[in-house]
DNA sequence: CGTTAAATTGAGATCTTTCAACTACGGTGG
DNA sequence: CCACCGTAGTTGAAAGATCTCAATTTAACG
């Protein structure tokens, strides 16, 4: 189910450590200096995690924080009544976690919905090179304001307006990545519990863009009229 | 319309400065050694705001963030089609404008709802704090987590569900600090712009709360039965 | 090829919005 | 002091959107 890795192991095959990692440029450590990551033999761990993974649970004590190499990870939290409300949903260069700096305590559960690769950092790890280069302090903030922006998504983009709406500004983000014009398309069930809007409803809006011939699926990936969901989005 | 004070400076009427503020417990510099303030006399300014008064605007630049002493304070966004969405409503404790320290750009409108009275803090002093007093550091992590908190709740709370449960979970959240039975009461507009829902649904619903008993109001106030709407908040 | 979960569809009930009218209230100026 | 005015709040009624529940189809997988 998952695979494990020394980021930093020198014995560990492919030789990877976190001077040379390939997504160094958009992950945690990314304006920190080589020599600065060389010092000590970190116990960072690279992690694949097939979909619907879970990597932690809400309400749990940790000691870890996650950078997102590749794939798609959902925040949730649990309504009063029980259903799942996806509150974040974090891409390549996001980091899941953060809060177990200020507490210790997870506040989501953190579900992978692709295939998802990650490096798994200890908090020792973050508080060592705390003290020595406080150059990632500035770091640590982008990775915070990002958060914050990506909640505003949630609030403004997905929570806000007609169900068709929603679903558009969803297809649209999803896109707005990998391609301009495709994208992999989330169950419906991810739908609903991302939209606040039900199964049904996430359902018969996707068949509806299909009918007017604005997205096209085909196995979980989607092409769509990026013009024609913008029209939509706008409200 | 608004009132200005060097806190730190001695010259001031009340001889007021951060190792004697009266909130000092709850906002910026709670766990900051008195000595740590004391050294130089900082351009922070204490002002007072009247309500409906715009702090800054989303988009501007600026080197400013504020915490807020007392009051209440809204930060919202636009929509594609012009309407006002709320992201956030700020109390005391709170911190208004941290992205500022990222990339010198406001994210969100801000706009006091009620009198709001705030330390106005350069981000120069942060910088300077920030590099003698690690400590800070912490404090900053911690207010940018409830940051993250207050969005989740703007998510889950206030954007999921029956318009009734939304307006009884705002009611018991604004209740949550002053007493247990009692809240000021927001306009049926700014009750829409957070609650995602429209002016009259947000006017019938309270109306309707009246009318079963849950709530009497009386000008601007509200009073409340905490079980009664804690049950309809269920769902 | 059978089994199970996910996605789709239909139909009616329910909720929310829309648009328009009306009321309450505070302040202004005559 | 009072009529007037503008804003915020309220209410009604019909249209529209979403949800609910049940049935059906499709897809996935061993």
């Amino acid at each position: 189910m998952t695979t494990k890795a020394k980021c930093n192991d020198v014995t560990w095959k492919g030789h990877a450590d976190c001077s040379h990692c390939s997504v160094r440029h958009m992950v945690l450590f990314a304006n920190l200096a080589d020599a600065d990551l060389d010092g000590a033999l970190m116990p960072i761990e690279e992690m694949t995690y097939a979909p619907q993974t879970t990597l932690y649970r809400a309400g749990e004590r940790g000691d870890h924080v996650y950078t997102i190499r590749s794939g798609l990870l959902k925040l949730f939290q649990y309504l009063p009544n029980g259903t799942q409300r996806i509150v974040r949903l974090l891409r390549p260069g996001d980091v899941a976690g953060l809060e177990i700096l200020v507490n210790g305590t997870y506040h989501h559960g953190a579900v992978s919905i692709q295939a998802t690769n990650v490096c798994r950092i200890p908090t020792a790890v973050l508080k060592n090179l705390d003290q020595s280069k406080p150059q990632l302090h500035r770091e640590l903030m982008v990775r915070w304001q990002r958060s914050l922006d990506q909640a505003d998504d949630i609030i403004t983009l997905f929570s806000t307006g007609s169900s068709q709406a929603r679903v558009a500004r969803l297809l649209l983000h999803l896109g707005h990545l990998p391609a301009d014009t495709a994208c992999n398309l989330l169950s419906r069930e991810d739908m609903s519990a991302l939209l606040g809007i039900t199964v049904e409803t996430a359902s018969r809006t996707v068949a509806d863009f299909k009918r007017r011939g604005l997205v096209k699926t085909g196995n979980g990936q989607c092409e769509y009229d990026p013009a024609g969901l913008q029209e939509i989005a706008q409200d």
